[in-house]
DNA sequence: TGGAAATAGTTGTACAATGCAACTATTCAC
DNA sequence: GTGAATAGTTGCATTGTACAACTATTTCCA
């Protein structure tokens, strides 16, 4: 197999591959985070990454490939619930540094445990092979990605 | 590294891997399937499954992992313009067996190049290697998400 | 130092994406 | 032949999103 006859390999099983799981796993959230605490997905994933240390709209809109404008629109939400704080960095006072407030933590929480166990669930039925190709292979995808 | 162990792994990487690269794909069929011929995303990948063998609505709405309402509207919309075609199948006159017309043909080709030029270009930046196992992990996710 | 360019963030607007529930038409199961 | 299942559509409501225009602040450099 050539390297180009390879890649043209990969852009069609990514087609086939990316948007469905994607899809599937949205649901999900959506299900689970709008039921049982109102949020949205877009606003679950900010909480996520703000709890993993994304802690500014810009960062935000970097590390999920989107507009800073959807962000910021879901930071807004987030804040008027009372679930992300918002304060001032005394060095850069363009620069809003987010965090999760007690509450959002326990939002968080509460979902992220949900979503995990479905997604844990999905990769269970895999054997230790494959989810190790699935480690490298995942690893592969994001230098593809984020490679300048 | 117990089994367990990795699965969490798996669990952190598709967070930090599969939502940005989908948005970042999103992005660049929008601009181009939109600036050049006025398709919306869902509208693209609706056609390119068709291309691709799915004909039905809910055929599509299966391999995307969307709902059939949604797939029912972007069809409706293509032949609207066209682009596909509806015919009867009279051995069950349910199913509304769905074709590109050669507008569509023609069309699809045209959006097709531009994206995959585009996703090509992604996976050109890896190694041999580093695709192979893209590959290998894509085909675990597929898996992951389609075993019942 | 003074101003141009860059950066952080917000907001208005418009449109795309989507699910859900309710509906019709048809087929299947028994 | 009737009730359950399936294919598909439509109305409605809501989310997701980008783009452009805007303010406020910082950085760059001549």
């Amino acid at each position: 197999m050539t390297k180009q006859e390879q890649i043209e390999q990969a852009v069609e099983k990514f087609w086939e591959t990316i948007p469905p799981a994607w899809h599937a796993t949205r649901a999900v959230v959506r299900g689970a985070a709008a039921e049982k605490f109102h949020l949205t997905e877009e606003q679950f994933q900010v909480l996520r990454r703000i709890r993993r240390g994304s802690a500014s709209v810009s960062a935000l809109a970097e590390a999920s490939q989107t507009s800073r404008s959807a962000v910021s629109k879901a930071v807004e939400a987030l804040v008027r619930r009372g679930l992300v704080s918002r304060s001032q960095n005394p060095d850069d006072r363009r620069n809003l540094p987010l965090a999760l407030t007690d509450e959002g933590q326990r939002v968080m929480a509460g979902v992220y445990d949900e979503t995990e166990q479905w997604l844990s669930a999905r990769f269970t039925r895999l054997t230790a092979e494959e989810t190790e190709s699935l480690l490298l292979g995942m690893e592969s995808l994001r230098k593809a990605f984020t490679t300048p």
